[in-house]
DNA sequence: GCAAGATATCACTGTATGCTGATGGGGTGA
DNA sequence: TCACCCCATCAGCATACAGTGATATCTTGC
């Protein structure tokens, strides 16, 4: 049975992967390993509407997973860390091995993509 | 703006994030880098009904996560692939910086821990 | 000060999904 | 073959959470 902090450590671990979890925060995690980048640039990246991409941001900074800076009227967000976009790279490379695997499976609703805002 | 060859690598990544990032099924995975367990082990180490760890077993198994060897009426499971426990231990690396932010993550319910079965 | 642009926040809604309890099925030893 | 384990499956329920649209906040240039 497991203990009381072991819980905690398992939640707080879960949070992290949780937050890695979604489409359109993976997408936005995604493109941030490339470079820091502006709201309005990855709104455009993505594809996803500005509230929800903002709504996306304040979750993943929150979380620490992103860092923002003001730059007069833009923010700029970048990675926290390196081990952030480790994580995506170790899942890339697991995922070439068991990609239809995960694909197939159908606890998790296999239609739902980073789902582009209509206009 | 994303390709949808992109969508799709990007929510089969999202899938497999997902599969850790549930409380309940991180405890049972997290078990599991320890050595092999049959489904009784699993139940008892992790304080969840039957019922609820069958099911998520089920998810990890389509996902590919875990493999299941039948040994009499005993089912043993074990990770698929080291890779599955390095993204735990990334993830753990990670967390003994940024812990703190994750923890306050207001975004998802703080109190979902792994919820042991009554009886 | 004011308009315009960039970002954040908030309430609301629909839906995905985690948990349960009951049941089914398959293997095993007596 | 029959009782007994071990595990899988399923329907039903409750709820967390992703997306939207409207609005607020902040910054800059005029």
């Amino acid at each position: 049975m497991l203990l009381t902090s072991e819980r905690a450590g398992l939640a707080v671990k879960a949070k992290l992967f949780r937050g890695l979890g979604d489409p359109s925060r993976l997408s936005i995690v995604d493109a941030l390993r490339r470079g820091p980048l502006t709201v309005s640039a990855m709104v455009e990246a993505t594809g996803l509407s500005q509230s929800n991409v903002s709504n996306h941001l304040s979750c993943l900074r929150d979380c620490s997973l992103v860092v923002a800076e003001q730059a007069g009227r833009f923010v700029t967000y970048h990675l926290s860390d390196d081990r952030v976009g480790d994580l995506i790279t170790t899942a890339e490379s697991l995922l070439a091995d068991v990609a239809r695997g995960v694909y197939e499976c159908t606890r998790y609703d296999i239609s739902r993509t980073v789902k582009p805002h209509r206009r």
